[in-house]
DNA sequence: CCAAAAGTGTTATGTGTACACCCATGA
DNA sequence: TCATGGGTGTACACATAACACTTTTGG
């Protein structure tokens, strides 16, 4: 049963830096590829979990993982044949990265091994759930505002939305959010938006539609 | 980058059996779980693409041929550790199986390892496919009626849906189906159907949604 | 002729979209 | 008071669902 075959976790982590969607990127220090830039990840420990892993290898310790596909081109790798199970992350928006490495996936450096296709696999997958899932308040910290819940799907999609519509909409899927007491602190004038907090809905019946499509 | 850990395939075969939605699974021959049925699979050989071993552990010519999932628990297999790259492949209706084990999928044996898991992930991705892509026309061998493709839906997803509304769905899809110029043959009396073919388009905008949501 | 299945027409109902307009706040 | 963003109302386009109706075959 064994048969040479390394097995790998390898996870885009994504996030919203100062509105751009951003991917983490770590730089590779050894041969292939050293210096190059990859997505994080690492090798599945004995007896640990696949999900465990990839949140081991990612420094994830909350927001959302799932499987995203799995890698297995038999020259992915010059070292020798590894099948890679990628993952897809996804946390809160920061402000400013925590520590190095949040690239900008307009502006993204070339990539070691076949990362590039699983970066862009990634996005996709996110681009895609934000259609059908409430994924997006996992971009959310804390109590958000409609506008920022918008203002997530508006900086993923790169698209504007209607306010008033996806207002609408969001209100109108059932524990997709739930209203909390207070309201926002307005920066820069306007009134005073409701704040709200994830509500324990997971899909959207029915989907958030893209307008591109 | 070698850690013992084993890289095998699984692949759960779909096909619709005389108007039942079934999966093709083999008997296990040796331990462990001798005797139990299972779905077909088997260790991915050196240099071989992770979609060719599919093809080839599961005897699959042609046909629909999509990733499913990677299980990787650590106690999956009793004989080590075990990671399953499973698959979801489907074919066109038979009227009588090639060859044994074709189970209806609501007549299910219990099954070895956690292959009663992979199979059912697989059931519910081929249901949610129906709804955004063009998948069903892989369960149709040659030209079809609009009426067959309608039994595909009708029986992957067990609900009753309308004759004329679906027809004007399927036909105002571009892409979809394309007409031949022939006609079926009447086998119990009634008008003759409008014989088609698949189309080049893969994704349905809007979707077909399934009554039940 | 009748039964059966293909195919067309019609209408009520709901959903997405665009956009006008009012409300509440900071400066 | 004005600018800004939150929030509401409304009309139109379009999709769905239900079902009556016509057409074309076999028996």
């Amino acid at each position: 049963m064994i048969e040479g075959i390394g097995v790998r976790v390898d996870v885009v982590v994504l996030t919203i830096c100062d509105g751009e969607l951003s991917a983490r990127l770590i730089r590779r220090e050894r041969e292939p590829f050293a210096g190059a830039w990859a997505v994080p990840g690492g090798a599945v420990g004995p007896g640990e979990e696949l999900d465990e892993a990839a949140r081991r290898r990612a420094g994830l310790v909350g927001g959302h993982l799932e499987q995203l596909r799995t890698y297995g081109g038999p020259r992915r790798d010059p070292r020798g044949r590894v099948v890679s199970v990628a993952y897809l992350g996804m946390i809160p928006c920061l402000t400013r990265p925590p520590w190095g490495g949040w690239f900008p996936v307009h502006e993204l450096p070339p990539l070691a091994f076949d990362h590039g296709v699983i970066l862009a696999d990634g996005i996709e997958r996110a681009r895609a759930k934000l259609e059908y899932s409430s994924l997006a308040t996992a971009f959310c910290a804390g109590p958000f505002t409609l506008a920022d819940l918008r203002h997530v799907y508006e900086t993923v999609w790169g698209v504007r939305l209607d306010g008033a519509n996806f207002r609408r909409k969001v209100l109108s899927t059932p524990g997709l959010v739930e209203p909390l007491r207070r309201r926002s602190a307005r920066i820069r004038g306007g009134r005073p938006a409701q704040l709200y907090r994830r509500g324990p809905a997971g899909q959207l019946h029915p989907a958030m539609l893209r307008p591109s499509c």
